[in-house]
DNA sequence: AGGTCAACTGAATCCTCTC
DNA sequence: CGAGAGGATTCAGTTGACC
């Protein structure tokens, strides 16, 4: 038996660390199930006519048999294979992954996440506000990119944070498609030249919408294909964990200098609009029980058509209906279902009053 | 030596018919590289588990059909390889191909076109105006659909009529996501029963686009999946001939009733995509994510009397009341509604600036 | 005739906890 | 594991009844 290589013994989490390296490698040594979420921006030049490098860096040897004309799609499946297999591992079984393409690669990482058992939650479009126009006039313009959020795998509880990302687009439903300008400016990073320190730097404000959306405060978020670290920047300033994975030094180092002056945002500014699921139940006896309806009271539906009479056990009685605020409300409808507390209301002063309002008040008073 | 199966004898080109059966067998009978266009609207293999309601207690109809069924990815993968394959046979050197898929089959289709040999020229996204929302609020609103557009081969002599298309979008080059919506009111076909005929029938802005753009007068357009005729319809109408291929009887005859209709060069058929020009509304929260305005950060009201501060998700917090900017606008000023964009202002070098500033810059970069 | 409002609909992988 | 119960959740647009 031999000993364990201490460079393959699994990591404790690196925290807000760029671990050097092979992505592969590296998240095989991180322990396993222990990431929240992971964000991938993968290479999708790998297929290029021509030269064809390994994720190792060393050179694959051009393939001309006719058996295998489409091998440089084969190197690159087998390569995304590899990296979202080492992904699958260490992400916790509540956890999920965001990946990005174009249409050279896109397919093929979609197709490998269902493959690997991964469920895809949305596919996402970036609709570039600028982008690089065609030239010569001979296709479209390409003015998207395609991302793919996707669970570890089908019937897991991952993070949503809908009601944040509603209020995030005005109080409307977030749809799939997400309108932002490509990354130039101040935020594109120059190396000392003042050539772009990175070919394919994301903008933050696409991280910001991801990370805000899909992560709560504190989790860990990892990024396999660091860069020049907007997963890891926009993470910081969210109040989030990163781990960030780089095989080039130079983009290690622009991303590190770039960290050092990240600043977390308040606490205040990072509270987000909750959502009612996230409530302490309350039972409608509590109402009974405390006076805040008598039995024998009568309650009026929406609309007033029905009406049914509180009883001492916090059931309704209505129609020779018997149950709870829901089952009688549904069945007075003839619905599949109802939430009592906002169909059932109560007069007070001449008025009609939800209930639901004095859930509101014991709620209040939980606090 | 057995005789020719006359059924499966090679056809001559059956122009402007609706051809009945299975649609890998049709095509395997029809003459090889006869094809300008193959537009193909294949089964999404949605997977969908139980029934979904709306808010309002109604029923969500559902695509359950027996035809998009698959018992697994390998299955659906199969089925996908053999008509791609046959479509592939069919087709012209310098012809192409458009499918549309969502997140549940794209990937697999995108994948297989590869590894087929066709050569992907652009992907396109249909972005709908007016999707389904997402009623349990459990994801991102799945507001587009993603075609492909592929020539047969790496470096075959595609048709792209760019100045067309350019035309047909106010002049400038047209881009890889379209906004349109879904075919409803006159468009949409209903059966005998008031029922809609088919239960993804596509609109036909969507094919004009496609088949204005990417065939000439006189071509040969093929739909191996016809439903109701949307393509043969188009096609009709723009001078193409058109041979659409299906299994379902009730499909077929809808389809032939309506290209009866159809006539060629219809003026009105090119204004379809003119729609009212409305200022884009831009969400408050795209000023945070894009770090125009920083969470934590102070806004001031109109007159300088009362404060709040910025949070993460693009609400505000002031005074105890969170909420949009017009929300917090309102209560702080007493009023029953208030316009935040111009309530709300931020410091620069010492000047109040308003907000709507910010969002006059954002709908510049969206011309 | 014109305006108002309620009802209906669209390719959807759409809940969560307790017993 | 399944069954049952609580109760949370929607946007743009069309159609048709009714004032």
């Amino acid at each position: 038996m031999t000993k364990t290589d201490p460079r393959k013994a699994p990591l404790a989490l690196p925290l807000n660390q760029i671990i050097a390296g092979d992505c592969i490698e590296e998240m095989n040594r991180l322990p396993e199930a222990s990431i929240d979420l992971i964000f991938a921006d993968p290479p999708y030049n790998l297929q290029l006519r021509g030269e064809l490098h390994r994720p190792d860096n060393s050179r694959v040897d051009a393939v001309d048999d006719a058996w295998d004309q489409f091998g440089s799609f084969g190197h690159y499946d087998s390569f995304t294979h590899d990296w979202l297999a080492a992904a699958r591992r260490i992400l916790k079984p509540n956890g999920a992954i965001w990946v990005i393409g174009s249409y050279h690669n896109v397919f093929r990482l979609g197709a490998e996440l269902q493959n690997q058992g991964y469920w895809i939650l949305n596919d996402v479009v970036w609709r570039k506000s600028n982008p690089m126009p065609n030239f010569r006039g001979k296709r479209l313009t390409n003015a998207h990119e395609t991302l793919i959020w996707a669970s570890k795998s089908e019937g897991a509880k991952y993070t949503f944070n809908y009601e944040a990302l509603k209020a995030l687009n005005e109080g409307v439903q977030m749809r799939s498609d997400w309108v932002l300008p490509i990354c130039t400016g101040g935020e594109r990073l120059k190396d000392e030249a003042g050539d772009k320190a990175h070919p394919t730097q994301k903008p933050e404000a696409l991280l910001h919408r991801i990370i805000l959306g899909t992560t709560n405060p504190g989790d860990v978020v990892l990024d396999p294909f660091f860069g020049t670290g907007t997963t890891g920047a926009v993470a910081k300033m969210l109040g989030r964990d990163y781990i960030g994975i780089e095989r080039e030094e130079a983009y290690r180092e622009a991303a590190s200098k770039r960290l050092e002056k990240v600043r977390k945002f308040d606490r205040e500014a990072l509270e987000i609009t909750g959502s009612k699921r996230a409530e302490p139940r309350v039972p409608f006896g509590q109402l009974v029980e405390r006076g805040m309806l008598r039995p024998g009271e009568e309650l009026y539906s929406v609309g007033n058509r029905f009406k049914a009479k509180v009883r001492a056990d916090g059931t309704l009685v209505g129609n020779d209906v018997k149950g709870s605020i829901h089952q009688v409300g549904a069945h007075l409808e003839g619905a599949p279902s109802c939430n009592g507390w906002t169909y059932w209301h109560f007069k007070r002063d001449g008025k009609m009053v939800p209930i639901d309002l004095l859930r509101q008040q014991i709620r209040a008073e939980m606090h």
